[in-house]
RNA sequence: GGCCCAGUGGCGAAGUUGGUUAUCGCGCCGCCCUGUCACGGCGGAGGUCACGGGUUCGAGUCCCGUUUGGGUCGCCA
């Protein structure tokens, strides 16, 4: 069935043939992608993974006429200018092989599922079959671009001096932060390695050791719920810096996203890439090299675009009310200031006329993000409005309100009374689905944005104490450390994210290190000396020794590479993912094991009713 | 853990207020076709309607439970 390919080598992949090879001897090697019998003249496309080619046989080998598609086959032919019409749409669309030899080096059954581009078929089953899934071209240039994205990152970070040092996977546990996938050790029983969730304090170590400038294109493990970019095992590229700041740290790394997006068009061209999608990031390209990329405060990007990661590419701020229905007559609003919260809107232009219907589900939207209920105003075009709420309102108030929303007749006024967080997740939640709605999103718009002075720490309910916002190791703002005992949670720290059309793509911060501070931070955090010293005692020793100031980032690989090729999920971008449930289709993944491995590793398994 | 969406030949979909033999496109198989490229023509095979239970004279359709995926809230220092 299977033929060898021995005495046959490769030449060229099928879409590197161009018009220079026309008269030459090739020799091809890929998958059969078509089928095209005419009776007496057979036309076969060959497909490998730098595109497809036309194979024509006619008075040659019978078998051309009946592969199966998907076969694994060896093409020895010459190539020629195309005796029928050219195909403009194919980049080998003017030449085609014509055949001498034949080799079917591997029969393909009949495929699960096409593959081709542009099917939809349910995501399981393309997961089950991955590696089919992953012959199909629009995969294999997303996964090509993310092997051509790595090599100019590393490309950079190289020529900046930094130095790629590989840390271990496995580590000890530390309970702060996402739940740790364990690995039990056979030789210490009952004792656990877990895989790291970032490098993190190892990189810190090798600041303390001197090596300045490092980078890892790091593998990362977090035991916590998936979602669309979100998966249990992912890419970081860290990295840290000594002797820097956070200028320093923004700098380089503003110069690598321009660097990035500088060289991806060409790439993404050659490898047919959406021509719409490659044209946004050459305006953005020019953006960043002419202007930079812009700044806004954590408390800044809260209170106009209620999140952490604002999405730029279109307006519709939040606006802060809370002065102008202070007193009036609405009991929700005036409770909620009572409370210490805040009374705020935004402005949905033109949305006037959207049925109730909409605005219920506009409501269930804000419910899910902890809010009561949400208020509204809807304008009429003749100036006349419908609200909610204007029934315990003066007429004045009402007006007043409308003003200071900068309501115009056919506008949608939406409010939000709560919590400081709870207003911000709400409206923030509803700008970005009105946003979707009214199609103000630019979906071929780049836009980044540096998220600067985040809290240091944040209040945990749950934990009913404060938790650190980034990590234990983040520096405190020189300015805001005398507050740390009187009002912690005004304490700001040296911290910074960058984000891509409202997708965190990297975080970092200045570390800590002197260790006066760090011990207060943990103190504050509610550490105990002994329990720091049991979890983190090595890199509190090692700051003992001479630890040089440092700071670092870390980019989200996969979210990158999501947002770069245009793809709705992380999955696009990972050659092999897992499932919602974080277990891998293809491999099922995880599974029992037999009992002479949990008993080499001394475990017993009790399963939870 | 909560909420929402989906599961109908290999793939994607249609299937009306519950009513005859479950429909269509792609793919697959056979025959025909010497310039096709979303090839075309003729013919054919292929279905536990995700699974289990219930309501009913009768269930792809209604109800309950389960399951497999997806989205999301919580969670993700």
């Amino acid at each position: 069935m299977a033929e060898s390919m021995k005495g046959l080598k490769r030449t060229a992949r099928c879409a590197e043939i161009t018009e220079e090879y026309i008269g030459q001897k090739v020799t091809l090697m890929g998958w059969v992608a078509a089928v095209r019998n005419k009776g007496g003249i057979v036309f076969a496309v060959l497909r490998d993974r730098s595109g497809t080619i036309q194979i024509v046989a006619e008075d040659s080998d019978p078998r051309w006429g009946s592969l199966k598609t998907e076969s694994a086959v060896a093409v020895t032919g010459t190539v020629q200018k195309r005796a029928g019409a050219v195909n403009p749409n194919m980049k080998t669309g003017s030449i085609e092989v014509i055949p001498e030899e034949l080799r079917i080096l591997s029969v393909a059954q009949t495929p699960p599922f096409e593959v081709k581009d542009g099917i939809d078929t349910r995501e399981d089953l393309r997961l089950k079959y991955r590696y089919l899934d992953l012959r199909r071209p629009e995969l294999q240039r997303k996964i090509i671009m993310r092997s051509r994205v790595v090599q100019l990152i590393r490309d950079f970070l190289s020529g900046e001096g930094f130095l790629d040092i590989e840390t271990p996977n496995l580590i000890g546990s530390t309970p702060e932060g996402a739940r740790d996938y364990l690995v039990p050790s056979r030789v210490h029983p009952g004792a656990f390695y877990a895989l790291p969730q970032s490098p993190q304090l190892l990189k810190q170590l090798l600041m303390c050791s001197g090596f300045d400038r490092y980078y890892q294109i790091a593998r990362c493990f977090r035991d916590e719920d998936l979602r669309a970019d979100r998966q249990p095992e992912f890419t970081q590229v860290d990295m840290e810096l000594s002797f820097v700041d956070q200028e320093d740290v923004i700098d380089v790394n503003t110069r690598l996203l321009t660097f990035l997006l500088e060289k991806m068009p060409p790439v993404m061209r050659s490898l047919g890439f959406d021509e719409e999608l490659i044209r946004g990031i050459e305006a953005s390209a020019a953006d960043l090299r002419e202007n930079g990329i812009g700044r806004i405060t954590w408390q800044d990007a809260m209170d106009r675009y209620g999140s952490d990661k604002p999405d730029l590419r279109f307006g519709m701020e939040i606006r802060d009310v809370s002065e102008t229905v202070k007193g009036c007559g609405f009991g929700v609003f005036t409770g909620a200031l009572e409370n210490g919260g805040v009374v705020r809107g935004i402005n949905a232009k033109g949305q006037g006329s959207m049925p109730r219907k909409k605005i219920d589900k506009l409501v269930d939207t804000a419910k899910t993000y902890g809010a009561k209920g949400l208020a509204y105003i809807a304008i009429h075009e003749d100036g006349t409005c419908k609200s909610s709420f204007a029934k315990f309102m003066t007429e004045e108030e009402m007006q007043q309100l409308i003003a200071a929303m900068d309501g115009q007749p056919g506008d949608l006024l939406l409010f939000a009374a709560d919590r400081f967080r709870t207003v911000c997740a709400a409206l923030g939640a509803l700008r970005l689905v009105l946003g979707e709605e009214m199609g103000l999103i630019d979906h071929h718009a780049f836009r980044f944005v540096w998220v600067v002075d985040f809290p240091l720490l944040e209040w945990s309910d749950e934990e009913n104490r404060f938790m650190a916002m980034h990590h234990p190791f983040t520096m405190p703002n020189e300015d805001d450390w005398q507050k740390i005992d009187s009002d912690p949670g005004a304490v700001r720290a040296v911290a910074y994210d960058i984000v891509l059309n409202g997708t965190e793509l990297g975080g970092g911060s200045v570390r800590i290190h002197m260790d006066d501070v760090q011990e207060k931070m943990l103190e504050v955090l509610g550490f105990s000396k002994e329990r720091a010293e049991e979890q983190f005692g090595f890199l509190l020793t090692a700051f003992k020794y001479g630890v040089p100031p440092h700071a670092g980032l870390a980019y989200g690989l996969d979210r990158m590479i999501m947002l770069f090729t245009g793809s709705d999920s992380i999955r696009d971008v990972i050659a092999f993912p897992k499932v919602k449930d974080a277990s891998d289709l293809m491999m099922r993944a995880p599974s029992a094991v037999d009992a002479k491995q949990l008993e080499e590793l001394s475990l017993s398994i009790a399963v939870k009713e």
